[in-house]
DNA sequence: GCGTCCAGGTCTACC
DNA sequence: GGTAGACCTGGACGC
């Protein structure tokens, strides 16, 4: 698959946590993804993915041949994972005006990675709010081996339907996703019977306000959660502050000292609606030591 | 090994 | 509109 000028397949890698849940696992040794995916028809397909200067190369596995649509299908999914045709001229043209960020441009960050869907997205960022890290890791694992469809040792994400079949005990004792179980079985419900188009967020009209409002009015999904799905849905308008980036901006602007988050957002506003992809970048440039040259 | 405390976002009830 | 308490789990800590 061909690759835009400037993309940098293992910065957006790590451009976030998402890399380090199933169903993606990582190969540092090749310095490659993996990943489980289920195609319309129900088929598991595992990608094995790595950067090349111009491309990504991709080796698919399957239990029967692909088809010429099933092989456009996986590319479709995966040119969505890694955010291949997200257009950022506009954000690194706003970035070279300010000489703190130019690195961004020069460095080619900026592509935050997703999961296949936006249902898996809204999902795991559920599973992501008020708890450690190891915790999220856990569940999301759990709605994987215990709901995924399979191929041999690989299990996609579960669908919708998959979840909403469940029961809130299920949820609660094998998923352990605790006090989250009534969402995330009303949100599967929802999406499952056509009554909630998630995968509509990514293409709507909408201003990004009513788009927020519309991600908040899902049960479990507050300010943090919304925000940060909105950057996944290539909205950038909201900081999506929680305890952990509000402790680097702490140690990084006020030597540790607590300050209002209405302060740091004033610091992000002049930058408009790219603030919030300006943050995040702002407040993780230290991981560009994780960078290959791809 | 056991018990206790705490961190982590969101919801709901209450003022 | 703002605030307090509940929700649930894993990890840290003390004994």
């Amino acid at each position: 698959m061909r690759t835009p000028p400037r993309f940098r397949f293992w910065r957006t890698v790590h451009s976030h946590g998402w890399s380090s849940l199933a169903p993606f696992e990582i190969d540092r040794d090749t310095r490659s993804l993996g990943v489980a995916l289920r195609i319309a028809n129900g088929t598991v397909v595992h990608c094995s993915l790595r950067g090349g200067p111009h491309a990504i190369i991709a080796a698919l596995t399957s239990k029967n041949p692909l088809r010429n649509d099933e092989r456009d299908e996986i590319r479709r999914q995966i040119a969505g994972i890694l955010r291949v045709d997200d257009d950022l001229s506009e954000f690194y043209a706003e970035s070279r005006r300010y000489r703190k960020y130019r690195w961004i441009a020069t460095s080619g960050a900026g592509r935050l990675m997703r999961a296949g869907s936006v249902f898996e997205d809204a999902v795991k960022m559920m599973c992501t709010t008020n708890c450690s890290w190891s915790l999220t890791q856990a569940m999301v694992r759990n709605l994987s081996l215990e709901l995924g469809d399979r191929l041999e040792g690989f299990a996609a994400f579960p669908t919708a339907s998959a979840i909403a079949q469940t029961t809130e005990l299920f949820l609660r004792k094998k998923i352990r996703a605790g006090y989250r179980s009534p969402y995330l079985l009303e949100f599967a419900r929802r999406v499952a019977s056509g009554a909630l188009d998630v995968e509509g967020w990514r293409h709507s009209n909408l201003g990004t306000g009513d788009l927020y409002e519309q991600v908040t009015s899902v049960k479990g999904m507050g300010p943090y959660a919304a925000g940060n799905l909105l950057r996944l849905l290539g909205r950038y308008d909201y900081l999506a502050l929680d305890s952990w980036v509000r402790k680097q901006y702490y140690a990084k602007y006020h030597g540790g000292r607590k300050v209002r988050d209405e302060t740091i957002e004033r610091r992000y506003e002049p930058l408009g609606p790219w603030r919030g992809l300006f943050f995040w970048l702002d407040m993780t440039r230290e991981w560009l030591a994780l960078e290959s040259p791809f």
